[in-house]
DNA sequence: ACCTGAACACCGTTCAAGT
DNA sequence: ACCTGAACACCGTTCAAGT
């Protein structure tokens, strides 16, 4: 039941990263808050950048793991789609710091990130694929239609939690209302009938 | 002709942005490369972060004035949209740390970067709504619409300079790709009839 | 008005050494 | 296998001082 030193490394920075930001997680501070001393994480992790990795990955796979499992029950493909994405955003307004560092740029490859990421596109992927079957969303490739709903929600949430989306007005549109629009407009683009 | 210390200061800064991004951006680098002491910078800017803003704002201000430039023959006022929106995706994807720079989170308020923003907005506002009055884009909320395309040019651009973007398959759409078929889901949304 | 040099309090990372 | 303490080469920022 001991957590470990290295879960406790990333527990820690994980904290640090929600407060202050990535600038605040200074590996000392991490181990002087982990009760060891300011060099131990480098028994566990080969660089700074590579705790952040771990971090983003277990919140990417966290993640995954949420979004499926709240879509599971949804009656039909749309909306279960349409939930998974305002999920995404509320995750992404929730915890503005490890959304921008999942999607910020990485000098390093790490294995676990890639595969979460993979299997996060994967998984939304035949999200929009079950969609298109059930008439929702209209035809074509998938991964293309997939690409242009994750761009949407992604800058939505991106320019949202940077408070850089118009404030202005009376709609006051949030990233959700714009993933609502777009669903909106896409269910009434006619069929290609190929 | 002189170019002034500051001028100096902030064209050196840019290009250590560019090539290492702003982790290589470092006061005492800028000062080396600009010829003058280690802290010569404080004497034009109150802070490291101050002449970050004065990059962002002046970049800015330097997309905001070619895409108006490049836009003012087109034919209709989609296709000046339409141009707008790639020529952004394509500076996004040529200069990705000013990019990322621009719409990182900002710890200070710049008075400067704030008005290119919203110059910006604005005239990407009164774009989309003279697109809307040509039938190009559906009705409704200009302020709306707006944020919705630029929410998807914003997050296929982070995505793609990221490399987060579906590079796998045959189509391999790029973000100006996403920009196209948004544009053309959008020409088939039936009027409100209002 | 603009710049310099020394100094302070931090960093990430390495290394020799300890249990 | 895991950790510590000292050390190195950096940072941003401040301050007294120079022209």
């Amino acid at each position: 039941m001991a957590p470990g030193t290295r879960e406790k490394l990333i527990e820690v920075a994980t904290r640090l990263l929600d407060e202050g930001g990535v600038e605040a997680v200074t590996l000392r501070e991490v181990g002087r808050l982990a009760g060891v001393s300011h060099n131990a994480p480098y028994k566990h992790f080969a660089s700074k950048e590579t705790l952040l990795a771990a971090i983003a990955a277990s919140e990417l796979t966290r993640l995954n793991t949420v979004l499926t499992e709240t879509t599971k029950r949804r009656r039909t493909p749309e909306t279960a789609l349409r939930t998974a994405m305002h999920r995404y955003v509320t995750w992404a307004l929730e915890h503005p710091e490890r959304f921008r560092l999942i999607f910020g740029r990485w000098s390093i490859e790490s294995a676990e990130l890639g595969e979460a990421a993979h299997l996060a596109q994967t998984t939304f992927v035949s999200m929009v694929a079950a969609a298109q079957d059930s008439g929702a969303l209209p035809e074509g490739d998938p991964v293309r239609l997939a690409s242009l709903l994750r761009a949407l929600a992604h800058g939505a949430a991106d320019l949202a939690s940077a408070g850089h989306l118009a404030a202005r007005g009376k709609g006051n549109a949030g990233p959700g209302d714009l993933v609502d629009d777009l669903f909106d407009y896409l269910r009434t683009v006619p069929s290609t009938s190929a």
